[in-house]
DNA sequence: ACGCTGATGCTCT
DNA sequence: GAGCATCAGCGTC
């Protein structure tokens, strides 16, 4: 039966696809979680995307089918997951920001991109690594109704910062606060 | 309550 | 060598 779940649908363009993860199921081990709170990257032509200067050998996955996990690292101490979207040739992905920890009963908030990693275990290990067959699954949910969805600019971006492409679960206590792009450290 | 800053290392130029 | 899809801690109001 539900031996190898049906991701399909994640070969839409990634603005498409981040709203439909929504309330979807992470796993990686014992640790599961409810995803409240996704962005979406697309290819070369969205100045936001690490696929923006084109294909390198860190933004690979990006470039590959559908239903893979793309992770990266940032800032020297954190690591941060993607779901791959789109066609395979075309780049495009979206950003795993936050979620509930279920199968517990505090319903433990995983907030940020960085937290949400942590609290899975998920390390560049698992870049690359395919969502039906693991260590880290996805299992989609039926969509949320539009109006429980709110949309937003990305955070932290330097770079259009006018799309809103963030989607979170509107009222969802793990969802952060809209942070702009920090500002550059003055240099001296 | 909110805003600014440093820490830390991989990635691309 | 510069920049970064971040976070936690400290300062200020």
């Amino acid at each position: 039966m539900a031996g190898s779940p049906d991701l399909s649908v994640l070969e839409r363009p990634a603005h498409e696809v981040a709203p439909l993860l929504l309330g979807a199921t992470l796993r990686h081990g014992d640790v599961a979680l409810r995803l409240t709170e996704v962005e979406a990257y697309a290819g070369p032509l969205d100045p936001g995307s690490h696929a923006y200067r084109g294909r390198t050998p860190r933004t690979e996955v990006m470039f590959g089918p559908a239903g893979f996990l793309y992770c990266y690292f940032v800032y020297g101490m954190h690591v941060c997951a993607n779901v791959v979207t789109g066609p395979d040739g075309e780049a495009g992905a979206v950003l795993l920001r936050a979620g509930e920890v279920i199968d517990d009963d505090a319903g433990h908030p995983a907030s940020g991109p960085a937290r949400l990693c942590r609290t899975l275990g998920i390390t560049l290990e698992e870049n690359g690594t395919d969502l039906r067959s693991g260590p880290v699954t996805l299992e989609l949910a039926d969509p949320v109704p539009a109006s429980a969805v709110s949309t937003g600019p990305r955070v932290g971006l330097r770079a259009a910062a006018d799309t809103p492409w963030r989607f979170w679960l509107t009222g969802e206590a793990s969802v952060s606060t809209y942070r702009p792009a920090a500002p550059r450290r003055t240099r001296r």
